[in-house]
DNA sequence: TTGCATTTGTTAAAATTTAACATTACGGTC
DNA sequence: GACCGTAATGTTAAATTTTAACAAATGCAA
C-alpha cells in the first residue's frame, strides 16, 4: 500500500465508492450505519478497536457497532487485525488477494502488502498437509520507519 | 510439526524438559504454577483459551492464569494464536524460528510449520519498508485433513 | 397495502482481561 | 540460620469486551 501521505480525503472517497459498487453488485445493503462505521475506520490507516469505533458513533450501543463490523469484515470490506483485536480498512475490497499487514505498535498504522509469492508458498504448504485454508492472518507487529526515527 | 499421532506422553515430557533447560539457562523461574499451565497447554496440540486453562487449574483465579500465560508466551514457550485468542505449545522453544500455524477450526488442532523461505520473503518486504518486526503472527485458519474427511 | 425478511434499537448479561494490594516464597548476604 | 529485597502468587474487585434476547423499524416484493 502506498504510504498514505496524500490527501487522505481522496483515499476515503475511493474506498467508499468501491464498497458501494461491491455491495450493489452482491445485492448487499450498504446502510447508513454500515457506511458510518466504514467511514470511521477509513478516517485513517490505523487499526481501530470496536471501542474506538463506538466512541465515534452517536448511538454507541455495542451490538450496533459489532454487527456493522461483522458485516464489513465478512464481506472483506475491512480487515480484522487479530493481533490487536482491531480493524483496518481493506485496500483491495474487490479482488481476491493475500495480504500481509505490517502493524506499527507505536502509531498503529497498518500497511497492507500483497505478495503473490508469499501466497504461493503458503498454499504449497497447505496442499502438502491437505489443509483447506479459509482465512489468513499474516500480521507483522513492530515499528514503522517513521516511529523508529522518532524514537 | 509431525502430526502428533505418537504416544503424546513422550511429546509432553520432551516439551517439559526443553522448557526446564531453557529457563535454567536464562535464569528464569519455572515455578509450579507455570509448569502446571505449561502442562495443561501441552496436553494436546489444540489451541486453548485462557478460560480452558483456568478450568483445568485448581485455583482458578483469573490473574494467576493470565500471568502464567504471559510468562510462557513472552519467553516463547507457548504461542499465542491471535486469531482464536488462544494458546498452543511451541515445538521449538530453544531456536529462533518463524513459524506458520495451521489452525483447524473444527478440532482446533494447531500444526506448526517452519519455513525459512517464508521468513526470508517477509524480512525482505520489511526491509524494503524499513519496518522493524518484533512479533509475527502467521495464522492460517481452516480445516485439517482429518476433519475434512470426516465432514 | 400487506406480509416477510433484514436491519437496527435497547436492555441486560456473559465472557474476558486487568488493577490494586496483601501475602508468600525465593535468592543472596551477613 | 536470620535478615532483606525482589519476584511470584493470592485475593478481591472492577474494567473492558462481546453476546443474548427480544422489540421496533425499515426495506423489498407480491
Amino acid at each position: 500500500m502506498k504510504p498514505c501521505t496524500h490527501s487522505h480525503h481522496h483515499c476515503i472517497s475511493e474506498a467508499l465508492s468501491q464498497a458501494e459498487t461491491f455491495c450493489a453488485r452482491q445485492g448487499l445493503r450498504f446502510t447508513d450505519l454500515r457506511r458510518k462505521v466504514f467511514e470511521i475506520i477509513w478516517q485513517s490507516h490505523k487499526a481501530m478497536t470496536a471501542a474506538d469505533v463506538m466512541a465515534k458513533l452517536d448511538n454507541n450501543q455495542p451490538p450496533t457497532t459489532y454487527r456493522a463490523l461483522e458485516f464489513l469484515e465478512s464481506n472483506s470490506l475491512i480487515h480484522r487485525v487479530a493481533a490487536l483485536n482491531a480493524f483496518v480498512g481493506c485496500i483491495h475490497p474487490n479482488e481476491e488477494h493475500i495480504s500481509q499487514l505490517f502493524i506499527c505498535e507505536d502509531c498503529r498504522n497498518v500497511t497492507e502488502v500483497i505478495s503473490p509469492e508469499l501466497g504461493k508458498l503458503i498454499d504449497k504448504e497447505a496442499k502438502h498437509q491437505s489443509f483447506h485454508i479459509r482465512e489468513r492472518h499474516l500480521e507483522l507487529l513492530g515499528r514503522c520507519h517513521t516511529c523508529a526515527k522518532a524514537a
